[in-house]
DNA sequence: TCGTTGACGCTAA
DNA sequence: TTTAGCGCCAACG
């Protein structure tokens, strides 16, 4: 039953790569596209990807728009800013929304 | 097996 | 707009 894990974290992270440079969605955002899969769990996913992924997890942020407070958060700033998504301070305004 | 933890979401104040 | 409280559920010791 491995195999049904492994299914939907390879969708999610299908989902993340085909998300447009100039986009973010949010955790729940996210897990609303994967069935049984909720905003905890691609939080812990993401929390999971190794340090150096090519993968856009900087793209992913809270619903309410702020970043998430962990490690990799200044990395992600400077990622969304390279991207051309203004910040307003810690938050991402909802026209970047997907 | 069980209690705790956490890169969250939603609602109310 | 911000904060607090509660619900959710897999991972981990």
């Amino acid at each position: 039953m491995d195999d049904v894990v492994v299914d939907w974290k390879v969708q999610l992270y299908t989902l993340l790569a085909a998300l447009p440079r100039d986009r973010v969605v949010s955790y729940g955002g996210l897990a609303k596209q994967l069935d049984g899969v909720n905003a905890r769990m691609v939080a812990r996913a993401m929390s999971s990807l190794p340090a150096g992924s090519a993968l856009p997890w900087h793209r992913v942020i809270r619903s309410d728009g702020h970043l998430a407070d962990h490690d990799g958060a200044v990395e992600q700033r400077a990622r969304l800013l390279a991207d051309g998504i203004m910040l307003q301070g810690n938050r991402v305004p909802r026209r970047y929304f997907l």
